[in-house]
Formats: structure tokens, C-alpha cells, sequence
DNA sequence: CGTTACCTTGAATCTCCTCAATACACGTGG
DNA sequence: CCACGTGTATTGAGGAGATTCAAGGTAACG
């Protein structure tokens, strides 16, 4: 499933230190987060990364494709915890608590950069700005997590979906996948059931209603927002998602 | 709303650092801990501690009561995110972010120990091992989120009760607010309704079933599991709460 | 050209919501 | 002491919204 480095290159050069999404690091943090690099995977579309319940050596970062955080009960029900992007960190839960609490599978073909466990552990001792930098990021994703909750408990189906269309553009422009004012991604409508907590079926038939009065198109992988503005008016702005980030 | 110092108690000395539920500190830490308190303050029930949107030049531990955590759409509509018990830290996320994006409201009067936001920054540098506990609760409230956003996508309205349920029982044994298998709290079934995403009318009638079958009794302010399996049945274990955790 | 994955639609059923009315405990002021 | 308001819990009825089951359609792929 894993193979062997593939872009090899160093952080210092990452395309990902050039955008202006994430802060600027400092000379000493570049050399450390080379220092911090151990490799790099692939995983295949539809894999697992990373497993509910299991424990790993290394923490991952995103360098190309998506995936999706999850959780699933007994008998079988998923449900999507979070999205994940380019440049988006992996494991870090795993690192922190006992072991992953949720489940990280790719939707598309994904590379990973793989980054040191044991080198995390001396990060806050070496250089304390990245250490910040990773409290920042489980601050973020909390406050994203307590947005969805927001969503899934108080929201209709037609307002969820508008609200989950609106975070994924957002999060896509940030990540710097966004091309115009397309989004393409490897997302079905089932993903957007499991997310949203309501049946397949309910989901295809809200989904139908808000394409037939012009607000998005979704024709294979390829996403629109028609009109922005009756996205607004159904959900409400969005604000739990952050830039500059931390770089990591 | 705020008043000056009640307790006084100096932070080595603090009931928390006692309980086996927190690790245990060095003398460095404690006396780092004891600086960066800055005094208390009490919080009458009904009150907002913390407000959605807001900035805040403190961070703040709970000594003793109960708050939730809740985000609010425009038209009212409200989501409690999380409960607050004795010794958890809240506020952080105004620390780590912009500002907060829920609000904290006291469910019981409330005592505060104030923690100094600027001695926050310095912590880090100073003590890694605290920067990286504050990491750690950031991720158990990850963890915890997840697990309420699987439960309001995923589970039924006596599912979610049953789950609330069990989540209140073990987060208040933790905390160490369990007297036998009776939890004192001052929570209404219109808590519960904003906590699993129903009307109250509907929680009303599923927790009217759960008590009639004989799983939990609910009079007044008590709350008494009477038949744990039952329970576990109905929902399957949690796993996202954790012990012993960073002291903060 | 058949298989697979995903999207779409209709019908019957059930869960959950809203509205509305009642009941009870509590504290407050007359 | 009682009358009253307030906050919380309870219950019934009718309707909207969501679920399930089932069938069919389309596009991509070997």
C-alpha cells in the first residue's frame, strides 16, 4: 500500500512553505522540519491511511489529494468527522492520546510525507513555536468539529448540504486547490449523506432541489456555486476556518 | 458577575493536583502554575462565562460547578458542543484562535481560577511539557467532538440519550462530582434536547421510555443509572474520554 | 458487452416536529 | 396565607420530514 519517496524533496523547498496560507518559518524550524521528514507514502484511492483504534509510528502530512476522518459504530454507520486537504496534517491524534479515535480514508489517490514521532516529541522542547503552532491546529479543527455538530444537530437536510458545499469551497480555496470557480474532487453523494447524518436517498432528493433552483452544479467530479448568495441566505456565513495557518 | 479572590488556595496546594485523575507536576511546574494565576472569579447560574465572538484577556479552569459549551445560529437556534466539569480548562480556544467560537454558559454557579494569557505565550518556552498538555486537551476534546457529531449524524434520538448519558456519568466520575452512582447536576431536558439535536417534546418522550424500561431515573437535579448493560446495549461503549490527563 | 459504481425516482412507513393544553414545584409579593 | 408568575415536565393530535425498499438509469471500464 505504502511505497518509497516519491518527489523527494526537502521541506525547505516544499511548494507548500511558498503559499501564503501558512506563516513563515524560521531558518532553524526549516531545518528541523527536514529533520522531521522520515519519507514518503502513497495510498491508493478508497484506501485506508490510517485506522480507527490503531497506533502509528509517524504523523502524516498531505502533500497531494483528499481524504476524509471518520467514525463508525458497531453496526456499520459512518460518519464523516472532517475533511482532509493538501497541506493538512494526520495522525496528530494519534501522537497526542492513546491511539486514533477516527479513521482517515483516501478519496483520491493521496501523497503523504511522513514526519518522525519520536523527532515530535522534542518539538516543543527545541523549537516552542512549532509546538504552538501544533496546539493551533487541533484548536482549528475543534472549532470545525463544533461547527459540524452545530450543523448536524440544528440544521434541515437542505441547510447542511449548503453548509457542507460552502466549507469544502472554503477549505479548497485555502488549500489552493480551487481552479476558478470549479471544485474538483472525488466526492459522491454518499459522502455527503454520511456527513451530513441523513439517508442516501433524502440526501439525492435535497441535493436535486438545490441544483434545480440554480444554487450549485455537481456533474461527476466537478463542483460549482451557481449563486453564492443563496448559498449564504440558507446557511449563514461560515467561521470556523482559519489563515494563516501553521505551517506543519 | 466577577468578584474578587474566594478560596485563595495557591496552586500547588490546589484539591486538583491531589486526584489521580491529573499527572502529577514538577516542582517547576507548579510553581510556573502558581504565576499564572492571576486570581478567581464566580458566575452566577444562567450566566454567560464566556460569550460566542468575543475576545478574552484570560483563560480559565473550573474549581467547582458545571457550564456547557454551546454555538447558536442566527435565529436562535442552539447546539450545546460540550459539558464543562470541575478542573477543565475553558477559554483556550480564545487563545489559540482569533476568538471564541462558542459560547460557555454556567449550568450552577461557577468558581473560575483566572489564568494568565500572557504568561500562556511564554509557556512553551518555559515548560514545554505543560505546551505539550495543553496539545493533549486540545485533542481530547477532538476526540470528544468526533464522538458527539458520530452520535447527533448517526445515532437515534434513544441512542443519543443513552449515549448522552453515559458520557455525563464518566466525564463526572472523572472529575470526581460521582456520589455513588448518583450524579448531582443541574441539567433540564432542554439540555438534553440541544445536546442531541431533537425537539424537546420528542427527547421528553424518549427519555420518558428509556426511565419507564428501567435504565436511568431522573428526579429533579439526580440523575441514577440503574441498569449500565441496558445502557451499553442501547449504545455501545464510548472511548474518547481519557485518564489521567494533563493537569491545567 | 457485461459489470460496477453512482445517481435518480416513487411509494409506503415511521420518526420526529409543531402546536396546544395541562400539571407540578418553586419563589415572590400582596 | 394565598395568588401569581416562572420554569420545567408531560401528553395528545396532526402534519412535515426522513427512512426504507425497490426499481431503473447512466457513465465508466475492462
Amino acid at each position: 500500500m505504502a511505497s518509497p519517496a516519491v518527489t523527494g524533496v526537502k521541506c525547505g523547498e516544499c511548494k507548500f512553505q511558498a503559499m501564503k496560507c501558512f506563516r513563515k518559518l524560521t531558518p532553524s524550524e526549516i531545518a528541523f522540519m527536514r529533520s522531521f521528514k522520515v519519507g514518503e507514502a502513497q495510498f491508493k484511492r478508497g484506501k485506508d491511511i490510517l485506522r480507527e483504534g490503531e497506533k502509528y509510528p509517524e504523523i502524516y502530512s498531505v502533500l497531494s489529494g483528499f481524504a476524509i476522518k471518520y467514525k463508525t459504530l458497531e453496526d456499520g454507520r459512518r460518519q464523516i468527522v472532517n475533511y482532509v486537504f493538501p497541506g493538512d496534517l494526520i495522525g496528530l491524534q494519534g501522537s497526542l492520546l492513546d491511539k486514533m479515535h477516527h479513521g482517515v480514508e483516501a478519496l483520491s489517490d493521496v501523497l503523504l510525507c511522513k514526519l518522525s514521532k519520536k523527532k515530535f516529541w522534542d518539538m516543543n522542547r527545541e523549537l516552542p513555536e512549532l509546538g504552538y503552532d501544533v496546539s493551533w491546529l487541533a484548536a482549528q479543527e475543534n472549532a470545525i468539529l463544533a461547527e459540524f455538530l452545530l450543523s448536524a444537530g440544528q440544521r434541515s437536510a437542505s441547510e447542511r448540504i449548503a453548509y457542507l458545499i460552502q466549507v469544502l469551497f472554503e477549505r479548497a480555496r485555502i488549500a489552493g486547490v480551487l481552479k476558478g470557480k470549479t471544485l474538483t474532487m472525488p466526492v459522491t453523494q454518499e459522502h455527503f449523506a454520511d456527513t451530513i447524518g441523513f439517508s442516501l436517498v433524502h440526501t439525492n432528493k435535497c441535493i436535486a432541489r438545490l441544483k434545480r433552483i440554480g444554487v450549485f452544479s455537481w456533474k461527476g467530479n466537478e463542483l460549482v456555486i451557481q449563486d453564492p448568495s443563496k448559498l449564504q441566505d440558507i446557511t449563514g456565513p461560515i467561521t470556523a476556518i482559519h489563515t494563516p495557518r501553521p505551517f506543519l
